[in-house]
DNA sequence: ACAATTCCTACTAAAGTACCAGGAATTGTT
DNA sequence: AACAATTCCTGGTACTTTAGTAGGAATTGT
């Protein structure tokens, strides 16, 4: 039951984003310095996160990437699905499953209980914003 | 992020177990039919729960399994952690993990939400007993 | 022209998952 | 004593996913 480290990395990128955000492109090379991740990973990492509309780069020399929103509109949520899919810690209760999946689907008792838990993991990462991480963070460093 | 088949069909064979609990031994059999799972990955599965004290089985004729505790007395993340390990959504937040486990730590954005995310599923599977799971099917059901 | 960057595609080594096969040990029943 | 039903143990294996690497094409400021 673990996260891959596509969602570990790619949040951290999304978080050198927010605290960056007022400064204008940040190119994935500084990225891959400050973050420790390789350059080519984080490369597929943020491609992931442009086609989810989350941020876009801007080619050239001294093009980056940047949010394409403010750090307090976007959440973990968004940043997670993104990179790891439907939250579903089994796949009957996969986010955009419909009833019916499995036969054992009425009565299950199980399938409540794994209800609950992707309903537990969502609410934690829909009421955190990118903004909440970032001021985590100031707080701790000064 | 998905909790691997041998949580989820082990937790549907302690449901099993549960719900027969007053009727002495369950083989494996009569839960590979019911629970449609295969007899011989169903007892690999069974055996990691023994090792872990939560069942015990009795050989022979007869023979089966049953619960070594009633099943307002097991919860669900006793039967998940002995099948999955630690909840630990990133290794770095690993219950049983120490601090100090990467240099990032210390103000560490992201730890602080892997933790809160850890916390909210553990919660969710610590609250749950057998019992419930159990009486939940029986009101679907009837 | 060139250097810095995004963008794209294909490949690969390692690990983990979800099983299956085969048999040994134990115990009730006939 | 034989047999059938069961747990218990070990080893293997096909498949999928993960976590990357490699190489290069396109774009844009200087």
């Amino acid at each position: 039951m673990k996260f891959s480290s596509r969602a570990r990395y790619g949040l951290r990128a999304m978080i050198a984003l927010a605290q960056g955000y007022h400064r204008g492109p940040l190119s994935l090379a500084e990225i891959s310095r400050s973050e420790d991740i390789s350059l080519s990973y984080l490369e597929q990492l943020i491609a992931i996160l442009r086609r989810a509309g989350l941020v876009e780069g801007t080619r050239g020399a001294h093009g980056g990437y940047q949010l394409t929103a403010g750090p307090v509109s976007i959440t973990a949520g968004q940043v997670v699905r993104a990179l790891e899919g439907p939250l579903a810690p089994v796949e009957c209760v996969s986010e955009g499953v419909e009833a019916g999946y499995c036969r054992r689907q009425t009565g299950c008792p199980s399938k409540a209980l794994w209800g609950q838990v992707r309903d537990s993991i969502a609410h934690v990462l829909d009421t955190t914003t990118l903004a909440d991480l970032c001021s985590t963070n100031e707080l701790e460093v000064s």
